[in-house]
DNA sequence: AAACGCTCCAACCGCATGTTC
DNA sequence: CGAACATGCGGTTGGAGCGTT
């Protein structure tokens, strides 16, 4: 592991002669093999560190500013559907990372709709069991042909502790009508040129939520009507 | 102007998973 | 197969900035 509280890397803000250092090694480098920064450049800052500075702040494909209305809109009902699982969530929010949107939802949105934390049971919950069903991150990407990860045997665990708790099912279950067709295009913040945004995006995301809940055969029923109807 | 309290976001931390050897 | 290393995730925290007294 690294050493995180080692003394030979800086920890704090990063300066803008950092930041300058960072961007010049991804330009030389492109991104990953993060660990190779310190050594390289010299730079006093340890592999994850730099890692999370490239992805929550220096990439150019992460938006500034405040949220709209419609990312507003849009993390709320992705919240709903898949909980704290804010990776997934932030990949469907173009430009914004897991980051800002945990950081969004924590301060703005969670007061906003009047959630508190201990209250939120799909969060709560969610948040174990997907870290023991995570997603790979570049799944964000796949199509929905590819296996879906956490079909796995590990599954079982999960979806068993769950299935214990019976109002997250419902909760969950009862959430899914935004999701269908009719609000699907009036309320999602579509763009034509993210990947994310477009249909497979929402058919994987199904897929994954409905696979947490044992209705992995609903989904691909859903998943026909849906590229039936729509596509 | 100073002290204090609060908000919010960047960054840290621990852990899980994936990859390589 | 297992150890070591690399990457990614979500929860938490530290502190800058702002408002209030």
């Amino acid at each position: 592991m690294e050493g995180a509280g080692s003394s030979e890397y800086r920890k704090g803000l990063w300066t803008v002669e950092e930041d300058r250092i960072l961007m010049d090694y991804v330009k030389v480098h492109g991104k990953g093999k993060w660990n190779h920064v310190p050594k390289i450049t010299g730079l006093k800052r340890c592999g994850k560190s730099c890692r999370l500075r490239w992805m929550n702040y220096l990439s150019p494909s992460v938006k500034r500013g405040d949220f709209s209305e419609e990312e507003d809109d849009l993390i709320i009902r992705l919240h709903k559907l898949l909980g704290n699982r804010w990776s997934l969530i932030a990949g469907r929010v173009p430009g914004r990372t897991d980051n800002q949107v945990k950081n969004h939802w924590n301060t703005h949105l969670s007061k906003k709709l009047g959630v508190k934390k201990e209250k939120c049971k799909v969060s709560a919950s969610s948040s174990k069991f997907s870290k023991k069903f995570r997603v790979k991150s570049d799944t964000k990407l796949s199509s929905i042909d590819e296996p879906i990860p956490s079909c796995n045997g590990k599954v079982k665990g999960g979806l068993n502790a769950m299935e214990s708790d019976a109002e997250k099912t419902k909760e969950i279950t009862c959430m899914q009508e935004p999701i269908f067709a009719s609000d699907y295009h009036e309320n999602f913040w579509l763009s034509n040129d993210d990947p994310y945004t477009c249909s497979p995006s929402l058919m994987e995301l199904l897929d994954e939520s409905f696979d947490f809940f044992g209705m992995v055969c609903k989904a691909a029923g859903f998943s026909f009507f849906i590229s039936t109807t729509l596509f």
